[in-house]
DNA sequence: GTCTATAGGTGGATAGAC
DNA sequence: GTCTATCCACCTATAGAC
């Protein structure tokens, strides 16, 4: 029963810091070289964590997957209204923006064809995920008159999601979160959510 | 007097296959020796019409936005009909996609914080002169009572851009054009435009 | 688990012949 | 304008000592 419960080992520190460089120059743009810089140890040392830079990818994108449904999870505890769980759902967008970050599923899908087939796999379920908790929020929802929208509650997900991610590569290249909170503040708006 | 009319030298062919990995690849996933390979000429050949891969950046971007903006036009003289203009607008992106390309802009607003500061500037003001010339039609289509929408037009703008590039994104990333086709159709409902 | 040392490859870029 | 040859920095990855 030793499990680790610091949550900040090696492995972690390391995730830590590919997570940001992906999330910043994407997955073509870093090496174990800039994560050995950041850490402080020899890029040797890093391929016994992550023999390849094809596995660091798969597992940081399974972590930002569990972080992500555990952060859907919490917005489902927190409030049983559509309304509020959609702009919380924003919110985490919102947040990672404001770090000077993009998605990191949206940067990977930029990054895509290039990937590993296994990063690509979980790109794709990643979103998949996403689009399946706002359908389910949308459904909701609408059956109790908490927001109002036309049209299947699939495709509105699927929208929302494209919304988000490009306003967040838009929004980041112009070096203004504002950009971002509009268009946001815009599909809150079109589903009858103020302010 | 003897300027090229035929319009396809060797720089211009650079740049076609340049552009094309771009707009699959992104900016750091492409090298000289694939440009080199694609038209079979050696590395060092294509120092010699672009010095550095930071020029050939720029100049990727300048042909783009100039592409771009006679496209713009070609839909100004066709219709004066918001709605189609939107729509042809619209067309242009769909366009890309299905050619299996990504925005060449949308691409390099992804590798953003690793472009040279030239190609930097020149992302951002494609998309300044993509929402420019949207807001105008936007204003004239509401003036005319051709579509309709509330808020600014500017930031409709911004809305449609945003949505469209990261439609472009996730469609591309699922190889299924719908979810482009499903985002664009929405939008356009938006403004009171069937199909 | 981290190190030194190194392999084998590719990156962008240049010099100089043709 | 294109070539050969080459430079050097950087890349991912491995072997083996500590």
């Amino acid at each position: 029963m030793s499990t680790t419960l610091t949550g900040t080992d090696t492995s972690d520190r390391i995730l830590d810091i590919a997570e940001h460089l992906v999330q910043t120059r994407g997955f073509n743009a870093f090496s174990y070289a800039d994560i050995a810089i950041a850490l402080k140890v020899t890029k040797a040392s890093l391929h016994y964590h992550f023999p390849t830079k094809a596995k660091l990818g798969e597992r940081l994108v399974d972590r930002y997957q569990s972080t992500f449904l555990a952060a859907l999870a919490s917005i489902d505890r927190s409030s049983d209204n559509a309304a509020l769980r959609l702009k919380a759902y924003m919110a985490i967008y919102s947040d990672v923006l404001e770090d000077e970050r993009m998605c990191l599923c949206g940067m990977l899908a930029a990054d895509y064809v290039t990937l590993p087939e296994p990063v690509k796999d979980r790109v794709q379920y990643f979103f998949e995920t996403n689009e399946i908790w706002l359908t389910t929020v949308l459904l909701q929802g609408q059956a109790q008159d908490q927001i109002s929208f036309t049209g299947s509650a699939d495709e509105r997900a699927r929208f929302i999601v494209s919304a988000l991610e490009g306003a967040m590569l838009l929004a980041r290249s112009h070096e203004d979160t504002n950009r971002f909170r509009m268009v946001a503040t815009r599909l809150l708006a079109d589903f009858g959510i103020g302010e």
